[in-house]
DNA sequence: CGATATCTTGAGCATTTTCAATAGTAGTGG
DNA sequence: CCACTACTATTGAAAATGCTCAAGATATCG
């Protein structure tokens, strides 16, 4: 094991590069990716302290992980991961749990970019990143947003301007604050509302 | 162990159940979907023979299984499986094996829906199913289409007529050839051209 | 402080959806 | 066996949501 820290833009792997790591993230937001060779890009998540990164037992990873703030995690290597797996078994359940909720995450992300229209996604996105902040950094209507725009967009299957046209529509309406690296909650109610529950 | 049998639109198991139990299928394809309230609907993803239903740790389901044919398929209670897998400790890692197969095959879905256009959705809806079937039905230029356009619709967030349209013209174009309850494929690398690979 | 990135805003446009009408297909009962 | 019903698929025309293009504003960083 071993402590190490990347900076903001830096890659920690890519898609197709050997899976000979596997990583827990301590700080910073990373962001995860699948690139088509024409450049279109799709955000399959982000990860935050806490995440694990290179579980999947696959030789190779099938996407690319990129730091939008420093970043400071663990390294494992690999095959002596596996080891140590070997002697601690519901060490390999928990790796099973991690993964079968990741899956189910993906899964409900497919109804957003699927079946969702623009306004949808973004209410979305915003209330999911906000509960998931609360669970690591405590209850607060200010919301740290480390992506920019076109991160977001690429997240969501939209384009930037729809993204920045959706969220200044909502700072009108005063239904969210902008405050600097982020935007402030003012009206969560009016954002479930959106997404019809 | 219980072997069993569904009808057609019979449904396996709905989101939100208790996932008491665990299902390997035989013969037969399942779609898997998320539904919303307001009725629209994600297919996440079609189940076909020798694929694992339940095999999160989740309590409960977070999908519907419903059977578009007759499908034959093999029960197991959970907490015996559960007790099963104790004993084989490599067969949980076989579980988070295929679990995390499922994450990267959810994931490269999700570009799908958020960064294809119409026509190379279904283009790669199409090969890709033909890749799968032939890993099971062995090579044949001649795709079973057991769900119906509406299905491919909801599984590529796609309107029913937009998939009508898009196989209308390739059959136009004798990429494809209509057959019954299918398609034969005539083109293959011009569906992959499509995909710009 | 100038240069480069990112973001915002507007206007026109395109892809895909919506709406509507028709055609095909399967199952049911006379 | 055929008419009847219900469901699914096809096709066209109009509409709309979100995209593209372009310009300006704001922020970031040596």
């Amino acid at each position: 094991m071993h402590h190490m820290t990347i900076a903001p833009k830096h890659t920690l792997f890519s898609q197709g590069d050997e899976a000979i790591s596997l990583y827990t993230i301590t700080s910073g937001t990373l962001r995860l990716h699948y690139d088509l060779p024409d450049g279109r890009r799709q955000i399959v998540g982000f990860a935050i302290p806490g995440d694990f990164l290179g579980l999947s037992l696959d030789p190779r990873f099938g996407i690319t992980a990129d730091a939008l703030t420093e970043v400071s995690l663990c390294r494992f290597e690999r095959a002596r991961f596996m080891n140590l797996i070997e002697r601690h078994p519901n060490m390999m359940r928990k790796m099973h749990e991690v993964a079968s909720h990741e899956l189910a995450i993906a899964q409900e992300h497919m109804v957003v970019l699927g079946r969702r229209r623009a306004e949808e996604r973004v209410a979305s996105f915003l209330l999911k990143w906000w509960h998931r902040l609360k669970r690591i950094q405590g209850a607060s209507p200010t919301v740290p947003l480390p992506m920019g725009r076109q991160d977001i967009a690429d997240h969501l299957g939209l384009t930037i301007e729809t993204v920045s046209r959706t969220l200044a529509r909502w700072m009108r309406e005063r239904i969210i604050l902008d405050v600097p690296d982020g935007v402030r909650i003012l009206d969560a109610a009016r954002l479930e509302e959106l997404l019809g529950n």
